[in-house]
Parts: C-alpha cells; structure tokens; sequence
DNA sequence: GTCGTTGCAAAACTTTTGCAGTTCA
DNA sequence: TGAACTGCAAAAGTTTTGCAACGAC
C-alpha cells in the first residue's frame, strides 16, 4: 500500500495568523466567520471541495454556521493567501488542499476509486526549472497529476470464488 | 519567442475515419453533424473549448450548422475515441486539444496572458514511470501544468509612461 | 461612523437531459 | 422499419452577485 510519505514543515505562523495578515495587507477584516472557516478548512489534512466545507460547516455542534456565498467568498482568499490551492477537478467540482505548511508534491490519482497519492520528487522540479528556462518562462507553480489505477485497482478483485480461497 | 517545437506523428487513418470506426464498435451512427463536428475539430490544432468550437460552427459559410447539444454530445465521444483530451481549465470551461495524431507533451501556462507553450520531456515520463512503479501504480496518462510567466509577460512592459520616453 | 461583510435569493454559466420529430443503416 | 440522432427548451449543478442589514476597526 501506497502511504503518505510527506511530512509537515515548520511554519512561522499559524493559518490564522497569516491569514489575518493578508486581510491585513488588503484592508479586509478578520470577522468571526472567516476565523469560522480557516479554522475548519485547517482542521483535517484531507482534501476537500466547497460542498464538503459546506457539509463541515454544516454539521459543528457549537451552531457556527456560515453562508454559502461566504464559503465561496473566503476559498479564493484562502487561495488567493497561499493558504490552500486547487489541485484538480473532481466531480465537477474544484477540489482543494492545503498549500501553506505542506511541501510542493504531486498527486497519482486513480480513475477507478478517484484516490488521491501524494508523491514528492526533486528532480522533476528541476526538470521543469530547466525546461522553463529555455523556454525564458519564469515558474511560479506547477501541478502534475497522473492518472492510472491505484495498487488497490490494477490488483485482480479480493472478492475472488470461494474455490480459490480453498486451495 | 518559445516556439512549437513539436511536430505532428504521422498517423495511420484520418481523424473523421478513427472516429467512424469508434462509433462502429459502438452500434452508433456516423451523421451529417458528427462529420461536421470532427472536421472542424481537426481543422486547426490550437486548443480549444465548448464554446469556441460552438462559435467556429456558427461562423461557417456553409450553414452547416449544429445544436449545441449535439457539440458537447460529440465532445465527449471524441474525447472517449482518444481523439481529443482535456487540457485544462480556463475560464471556467474545459479546455480541448488534439491527441490523436500528437505526441504526449505538457503545458507552460502563463498566469498573465494565458498563452499555453507545448514541450515534450522523456525523462520526466521516465520520473513518473519510476514513481509509479514504487507506489503499485500503473499510469494511463498524465497531466503536467507549469504555472508562471511566459517570456514576454516577465519582461518589462513595453508601454512605458510617456515621461520615460523623454528622457 | 465608515466601510467592509454577511446571508439570502436570484442570477450567471457551463453542461446535461427529456422529448418529439428526423434520419441513418 | 426501428433504433439512434438532432434540436429545442428546460433542467441541473456549481459558483457568483446585488442588496439590505450587520459588524469590525
């Protein structure tokens, strides 16, 4: 099985608080309902979609509900911040994932169960460096999916007949 | 300037005859709009979506028209044959391009203007073989997006403030 | 007090679908 | 002839927006 083999980096400041600076620097506020959100969107490592932040949201105990709009609103700050960024398209959804305190990785993602591994390689960033430089492209980011069947998907079906279980 | 340094794979049958023998396989029928459709498809190589292809449709002298519908019907038969693969999303829509009759390459997106710069690198395929083979993964295909600034977006503007031309 | 913000409902947009009439094989 | 296809209009689904009331600084 396929695990994840990244690790959280160091930051200097939590999500909230470099959130907060960044209202900051655009004279936007830090209000009780964008605290409500970063908090949440940082609470799981998962990956998630606006409708799945909506259901989380939805279902807090302490009644901390928030808009729709508002949820829409504050994903492309949080995106916007370098909090959170998209990776892919699911469902016809944007999906998301947290982008500060996570290193630059890649996703493998499987076209049967739709699951997501992160994989981390330096040399194809080096790769890519070098082949923007001959292009005289300056990089500021890159995504690299590759699509496939996960091990759990090219392995033959677990639920084989009986006879075999038997030999 | 990056220019397109791919060049087109010889190819055994025409698009509009792959695309005949897919709906053959299929008990589906080769009509008048799916004709037309696959035509101006492959009329110009430029990457494209729903939209603009509705557009060039609408445009032609012909009066061969065809119902947007049966356009976005037809993309997704063209994109199952391996005719045409989404690239990307702009605008919000999903992006076309070519990949029949194509080599496999990935995309330099420039974040300022949009321009798309096609390369090709082995070695990262190889990258992402290796990867792939350590996780029990077995790859179909893959999607590399570089985000930055194309050549002409990182350099100064060339519309300068007309006091600087003074001086 | 001044703006920015929220929530709601409505709108905007792309893409999909039901259906009656048409066409291909 | 019959199953597949088209075009239309309507629907579906996500995301955005106008606006009046509200809240942060």
């Amino acid at each position: 099985m396929s695990e994840l083999d990244l690790e959280t980096i160091a930051v200097a400041v939590a999500p909230a608080e470099k959130y907060r600076e960044f209202l900051a620097t655009k004279s936007l506020r830090m209000t009780r309902e964008r605290a409500i959100i970063v908090d949440e969107v940082f609470a799981s490592h998962e990956h998630f979609d606006a409708d799945q932040l909506i259901q989380r949201l939805a279902r807090r105990s302490d009644g901390k509900r928030v808009s729709r709009s508002t949820i829409y609103r504050s994903l492309k700050h949080l995106e916007e911040a370098g909090l959170i960024r998209k990776i892919a398209r699911q469902d016809d959804r944007d999906l998301y994932e947290h982008d500060y305190g996570y290193p630059q990785h890649d996703h493998l993602i499987c076209n049967r169960c739709g699951t997501l591994t992160e994989f981390h390689n330096e040399q194809i960033s080096e790769l890519l460096e070098q082949i923007a430089r001959d292009h005289g492209f300056r990089i500021e980011g890159h995504r690299t999916e590759v699509y496939g069947l996960c091990d759990n998907c090219c392995r033959p079906p677990v639920t084989r007949p009986k006879k075999l279980n038997l030999l």
